[in-house]
DNA sequence: GTCTATAGCAGGATAGAC
DNA sequence: GTCTATCCTGCTATAGAC
């Protein structure tokens, strides 16, 4: 049985992706969760604390998931390729809802529309361990040597292209005049970071 | 002379961009400006309406700036290389103080965040018309007859690059160890596009 | 632990003087 | 056009009954 303070973070984290701290009223989530308003202050100090809680123990425990997915899906001998796809594969394929996707999205991306506390436990918890397993994973797969901030700006531009292929959905829909499939999508990611435009390039 | 309307435009921009439209009260706008509080009113109906003002009078006339220093900044003959390097210095090195490159970002970044109705105005007023230009712009240079869904994708990930690494500077600042003057993220987002990953592969 | 009731405050908007 | 004064609404947080 999911008791009062699950569903707070639950329908906390809901709201709070969807429209961001200072948008979401305590009421409002109360009254959603079928519980008093007071309930909100009792489990977590108030409304600060709430979100506080449902970054912690929700969001980062998922950002760790994604991480695993990615590490789970690399096998051997690495190439580039098997590295890009791993990562594309762990954030649009991994056993997660797509409600949950969006909604991880979501937080992150108001989180850093309005920077409060949480965002440097996201940036340092949740972002930087998976950029320096992809580092890992990608210096593994390159057999020559490269330099370690070039690597880095690699790895900068495939998480780049990955959270804004996320981001700005809508966008694309409206640029091409169709709702890209994620196969597709993953298709084009692999094609553009492995051979970047020169794969099409006549000269 | 500085009228009170164009001072009020300028703040609430300033504000708007920092905090979101939520988080900005129109007396803290007020108190900036140093007019009375029921100016927004007069001028624009309410705070609802200088945020929709702020939008059409300033951010949307940027962007149109933005997409005509892309289009000055192209030489031919075009190439591929010649296209990314354009659109890198129409965004990082245009004649536009930093600080308004930074508003313009992040009044776009809070609008994603909270949707409202100035989205679809930044959208196809702003972005989707440099989609386009630059789509052009790449179609001409590629000599071969690329699909246009496969360019469009490109124009992508292109963009997505350059969002993405003025978004998150703090984090590839960290990332890095050290933050990178903007001519060295121009350089790698060149030889990324360009070559992909390929460009450092052994095999 | 969960509720009701309320304190205490801040915000947006408006009416009307000047 | 610009100001003062005020209304009304909605919020968070807390005190205290049960």
């Amino acid at each position: 049985m999911e008791g009062v303070r699950e569903r707070l973070l639950r329908v906390g984290e809901e709201l709070f992706a969807l429209k961001g701290f200072r948008e979401v009223s305590v009421r409002e989530i109360t009254r959603r969760v079928g519980c008093n308003v007071a309930a909100v202050n009792y489990h977590f100090g108030g409304k600060r604390g709430l979100y506080l809680a449902v970054v912690r123990d929700r969001w980062l425990p998922r950002a760790q998931k994604f991480r695993e997915e990615f590490t789970r899906r690399l096998v051997s001998p690495l190439t580039p390729e098997r590295v890009v796809v791993a990562l594309a594969e762990a954030f649009w394929l991994a056993p997660v809802p797509e409600r949950e996707r969006w909604l991880h999205r979501r937080l992150l991306f108001q989180e850093l529309a309005q920077p409060g506390e949480a965002l440097p436990l996201m940036l340092q918890q949740g972002l930087l361990p998976l950029y320096r397993e992809v580092e890992r994973a990608l210096a593994a797969a390159l057999k020559t040597e490269v330099p370690s901030e070039r690597l880095r700006l690699c790895v900068f531009s495939l998480l780049a292209q990955i959270l804004h292929f996320g981001f700005f959905r809508p966008l694309l829909k409206e640029f091409l005049g169709r709702d890209l499939p994620v196969e597709e999508i993953m298709e084009h990611l692999q094609a553009f970071s492995l051979r970047g435009l020169s794969g099409w390039c006549a000269s």
